[in-house]
RNA sequence: GCCUCAGUAGCUCAAAGGAUAGAGCAACGGACUUCUAAUCCGUAGGUUGGGGGUUCGAGUCCCUCCUGGGGUGCCA
């Protein structure tokens, strides 16, 4: 990024002494902008100022562009500066530069990091699943884009808090209670049948199993909420075990209720009143977001049971995230949250907080195709597929490159023959087959009993094929690919970019050897220097999605 | 009805308001006594769902219509 920024400083100076030099009449300079041809033989930079400035300096782009051009004291990294088109100028790092990328890379286990977090503390909410049954591969989703954004929001500085929000009570609880308990008396043969309202799914039958073979007929008698906490607590490190499997954990476990016996909800609910935005109807209390757009006020205690609805224990949450003094605050739902989250925002405004803080990210549902079919899947019946399964099934770096290779708004279509597939049609080996193939280099080099530290002091500058020139442009995008991910809260930029570097990998690989006799000395070693630096750039970007970096398949 | 996401090559998907809309797969044609070919090279494939608008420039922004997914609870 700092090249841009470089880029962006050196037009802008350039325009100001056209100005001084009377080539430019006197105007207030707009911002310069600086961006990544689609099309990279134009250069690594380009910048359209000069299409920009036609109006304001009444001449025609392309003389404007050599105007600037003429005035233009280019940065150091960049080698070429060119005329192009209806007046693009196009900008070209320098080979000498790309080359001191390597080091880089081979030193710096942070490689590609940036300084837009520096100093600010980032906080994302994710999965945030109820301890009510097993990790969904919807829930999934969440928990890979959730923990993607939080390595890569650290790897743009960010002091970054992974939090999960979750209830082990009310209604709920009471219904898995209720739903074990049942399972577990039928164990024990008696007549008994779950209603439409209890879990269905067949890891309630295993639990009461577990409480059968551990306790015989004992429980027989027992409350459901004895069968509700064991069965909340089996299922919480069940949810936090898979999830480990796939590399995602959690710093900060939230528990709704605290905010129950803390006082924070009574406090809520007080203020909202103070503040005009609640009021009785029909026995409930309502809450005014109509005040703030919504077509219609929504209900913040239940006339039923004089209870909180959950938006009122979400808006407190959401306050407490406000007094915890976040930079940065990402909530990442699915796409049955898209109503819900405004109308927490809501609630949070009408406690008198700014939510400009808050970023919602809503991601889409997931489709899983078996056989070129989707599978038909439904919570409600139990009849769906977990995390755990998945991960049986593919493997974990399939199911975290699957979920992140797609932009959130994007329906995720997981294939699982594909996910399966040892072919090139599957992109999860093509990428890792790079981290590979450099070690296999490094591995023969040792067996042929040469010294593997050969490489320290290779002399960079014979790296000028066209294939290692172009590995390391791609290699130096990291730090862009790092930051406009998080700009834009998009994690998935960083799978299309491990993609893309594959894609600069493999045909160096093929074009450029370094175990074969017709390569000159010199030029060995520095090869296998930059096939270390690609090793580390593998293994760095494999990190960045949670992904391992194999050293054989 | 309202809200929301999407619609781009046969398929799955990319694309900071920029230049000739890109990849992969599938199809077709080539390349292995290999630093493991889970790879590489090449060919072909498009009115970016339709129609208007904004501007130097639109897949991208605005309006409108069509099609599909999801949501529309005093469940979370």
């Amino acid at each position: 990024m700092q090249v841009i920024e470089d880029l962006k400083q050196a037009v802008h100076a350039a325009i100001e002494k056209a100005q001084e030099a009377g080539d430019f009449g006197a105007f207030a300079i707009p911002e310069i902008a600086v961006e990544r041809p689609k099309d990279t033989t134009h250069g690594d930079y380009a910048s359209p100022t000069a299409l920009r400035l036609a109006k304001l300096a009444r001449m025609k782009p392309r003389d404007i562009a050599e105007t600037i051009i003429k005035h233009l004291a280019a940065p150091a990294a960049i080698s070429e500066v060119t005329l192009a088109g209806p007046g693009f100028i196009n900008f070209r790092l320098s080979n000498q530069y790309l080359h001191g990328l390597i080091e880089q890379m081979i030193g710096d286990e942070t490689f590609g990091r940036t300084t837009q977090g520096a100093g600010k503390r980032a906080q994302i909410e994710f999965v945030s699943a109820n301890p009510t049954g097993p990790i969904t591969i919807g829930r999934t989703r969440g928990g890979v884009i959730g923990d993607t954004l939080a390595r890569l929001m650290e790897a743009a500085g960010y002091d970054v808090t992974r939090e999960y929000y979750y209830n082990d009570a009310g209604r709920q609880i009471q219904m898995l209670g209720e739903s074990v308990q049942i399972r577990y008396l039928q164990e024990l043969g008696q007549e008994k049948e779950l209603t439409d309202d209890h879990y269905q799914g067949a890891y309630i039958r295993d639990l009461a199993r577990e409480l059968k073979a551990e306790h015989g007929e004992t429980l027989s008698d027992s409350p459901a909420d004895y069968f509700g906490d064991y069965a909340k607590s089996a299922i919480s490190s069940q949810q936090k075990a898979s999830l480990q499997r796939v590399g995602i954990t959690h710093d900060v476990y939230f528990n709704e209720n605290d905010l129950y016996s803390d006082g924070s909800l009574t406090d809520t609910l007080e203020t909202l009143a103070q503040n005009g935005y609640l009021y009785e109807k029909d026995g409930a209390k309502w809450l005014k977001t109509t005040a703030f757009g919504d077509d219609k006020d929504r209900v913040a205690v239940r006339s039923s049971d004089g209870r909180p609805t959950y938006r009122v224990p979400d808006i407190a949450y959401h306050k407490n995230k406000a007094e915890r003094n976040f930079d940065v605050v990402v909530d990442i739902f699915g796409p049955d949250h898209h109503a819900v989250a405004p109308q927490v925002l809501m609630g949070v405004q009408m406690l008198g907080y700014d939510t400009a803080f808050v970023h919602t990210l809503l991601h889409q549902i997931v489709n899983l195709i078996r056989d070129g079919v989707t599978v038909k899947m439904s919570t409600r019946r139990g009849n769906y597929v977990t995390l755990d399964e998945l991960v049986d099934e593919v493997g974990p770096d399939a199911v975290r490159y699957f979920m992140i290779a797609r932009s959130a708004t994007s329906h995720v279509n997981f294939d699982l023959d594909l996910a399966l597939a040892q072919s090139d049609e599957n992109p999860v080996f093509y990428i890792q087959n790079a981290h590979v193939r450099c070690c296999g280099i490094f591995r023969k080099w040792v067996e042929a009993g040469l010294a593997a530290d050969a490489d320290t002091n290779a002399d960079l500058s014979l790296l000028t094929h066209e294939k290692e020139i172009e590995f390391l442009r791609k290699a130096h995008e990291l730090s862009e690919v790092i930051d406009n991910a998080v700009t834009q809260y998009e994690p998935h930029h960083i799978a299309f970019y491990a993609y893309d570097l594959a894609a600069d990998f493999h045909p160096l690989y093929d074009a450029c050897r370094v175990l074969n006799d017709s390569v000159p000395e010199d030029l060995r070693l520095a090869r296998l220097r930059l096939y270390r630096a690609a090793q580390h750039l593998f293994g760095r970007v494999l990190d960045l999605m949670g992904m391992t970096a194999p050293e054989r398949m």
